[in-house]
Formats: structure tokens, sequence, C-alpha cells
DNA sequence: TCTAACCTTCACGTTCGCGTCAAGGTGAAG
DNA sequence: CTTCACCTTGACGCGAACGTGAAGGTTAGA
């Protein structure tokens, strides 16, 4: 009977999270450095301390960089909104003017349309950039098919570009 | 007597093109020292010439950089292969092979399903970001709408993640 | 021809995103 | 209490992608 522990929540040191996230310890300590991470707790000895909120915070920013090739200062502004957006609950809350509350609110949407903004006109590049690979590869496809057919057009591509 | 010019594309010096691209002069000399643009013509005096194709190299390959978040490595990789699918044509036509012809087929096929299988992890990334930038921006309507409206839910967010 | 604006090639400086020691404190096991 | 793996904070180094002169040639117009 091991008294069930109810609430804790099992904190992974920087080794580990490392390990879990495929990061570097390296890059965990600089991301908190860039105050990317929420100082983490830390035990007696000032070791770092990682709950898994942490983790996922660390996968998606390792996701950003690896695979929306953000900077560490986009990252920062993305994650910055998220924090703000918790700090305006918290103003929200302690007004009740409508006005502010409105200010408040607005400020955010603002933020969050130009988030949205950036990201669609990175997504619109690479849908792009997809179409033309798509292209080609149906080219070459086209292409494979009729050498192994045995034929043999001169066709060549036509329309290059 | 001008023999009247009948094929004189217009050629751009560098300053012309950085203030046609958004690109500085150091980028661009950058570039094609890193071999992503192919030596442009050169005037007497040996001042770098450009033409529309170039424009759009560079246009390209501000593209991949700014938007889409490539390193010059990646980018080069990326451009290697449209000037390799050139020479892969010259390949192709060279012999008749079916063989040989099948082999330079499916290796540019091979690269390109490689091209669009990392392009399209990123655009599913950016997707799933943008999902949740969309989510967040529809609830600040809402609250936004409440207070503007004169009502004051106290259901704050709800599922908050 | 002369000048002003433009260009060239070095070449060193800078920022970002870490890698890599160095010198020491911490923590759990034995 | 000792040991050893693990952690800490500096601090220097490095490659990428340029910025920023310096020193000098080029071009086009008056």
């Amino acid at each position: 009977m091991s008294h069930d522990a109810p609430a804790i929540p099992k904190l992974l040191r920087i080794q580990e999270v490392a390990a879990e996230t495929g990061l570097t310890m390296r890059s965990i300590r600089y991301y908190e450095e860039m105050g990317l991470l929420a100082p983490a707790a830390r035990s007696e000895g000032a070791y770092r301390l990682f709950d898994t909120d942490d983790l996922e915070r660390l996968r998606f920013i390792a996701g950003l960089r690896n695979d929306a090739g953000f900077s560490l200062a986009e990252i920062g502004q993305l994650l910055e909104d998220e924090q703000t957006r918790q700090r305006n609950r918290e103003r929200f809350r302690a007004t009740a003017d409508p006005a502010e509350r409105a200010a408040v609110l607005g400020d955010a949407l603002e933020r969050v349309e130009r988030q949205i903004a950036t990201l669609e006109r990175k997504r619109e590049r690479l849908a792009d950039m997809i179409d033309d690979a798509q292209r080609r590869r149906a080219h070459l496809r086209g292409h494979l098919e009729d050498v192994l057919a045995g034929r043999d057009p001169q066709h060549d591509t036509a329309g290059e570009r």
C-alpha cells in the first residue's frame, strides 16, 4: 500500500529531457537563457527540474526551429504571445471596465492575427514550392513510364518554362 | 549604324537588382560566392550584370530563406537539383539505352520526392500552428463580442488547452 | 577630360545558435 | 563519509550569413 502519491508530477533532470526531446543540454539551457523557457523548477542545489509542460514547450520550440525554420527571436515572439495571453487573462479578470477589457482583447486579437498572417505567408510559399515539385514529379513519372514501356517520344517536356 | 539590337535583354547592375529584389548587394555577392547563382554576365570592367532570369532566381532564393527558413546549403541542394535536371536532360538525350535512361529518370524522381517530403513535413507543421492560432483567434473574437455586448460570462475559455 | 556615382575585391567585424572545455557544487548509493 | 555520475555557471570557439569599411578601378555625363 504505497500511499498513492497524489500530485507529484515526476520532474526530470536536464539530461533526461535532452534524451526525451532530442535536443542537447546546451540548447535547452540556451533556450532558457534566451527567455523561451519559464525558469523551470530548481532542486535544492540549483539543478534544473522539468515537468511535462516544459517537455511540450521544448518540443514545440524544436518543431518551430527544425520544421518551420523560425529563428529563436521569432519563436520568442510566438511564445511570448502565449504568456501575454495568460497575463492578459489576469488583467482581464482584474478589471470590470468593459472598455479596458475590450482593449485587452483587441490587443491580443491583433497579435494573433499578425501571427496568422506571418504563418500563412510562409505556408503559401511552401504550397507554391510543393506544387512546382509535384508538377516536376508528375513529369518525371510520365517520362519514366514512356521509357520503361519502350516508347521514345521526342516531346521533351513541352513547356519547359 | 547601330544594327538594331535584336535581343538585348536589358541587363541590370547589382544596385538595381538589390532594390528590385529587396536583397542587399552583399547578400547577392555572397550567394554568387556560395555558388547559388550562375556567374552572371560581366561588363568590360568586371561589373556584375544580371538578367531577368537572375532576378527570378534571386527572388526564389530570398523566398526560400525568408519565407521557408531554409539555409543556403539547403537552397543550394534545391537549386542544384534544377541544374542537375538540365544536365540529366542532356545525358538522357545523349543515350538511347533504355536502362540508362530509366536510371537517370529514377534518380531525378527520387530527388524530387525527397524534396516534396521535406517540404510537406514543413507545411504540416505550419498547418498545425495555423490551426492553433486560428482557434485562439476565434476564441478571442468570442470574448470580445461578449464584452462589447455588455455580457460578462464567467466561462473563462473553458478547455484551456 | 574630369568628376561623381557606381562598381570591384579583400578583409576584418558581428550576431546567432549552439559545441566544448574548465572549475567546481550536488545527490543518491554504498 | 566517500564516491561517482550528474549538475552548475562561466567563458572561449565556431560556422553561417551577412555588415562594414578600405583601397582602388569603371562608367556615364557635363
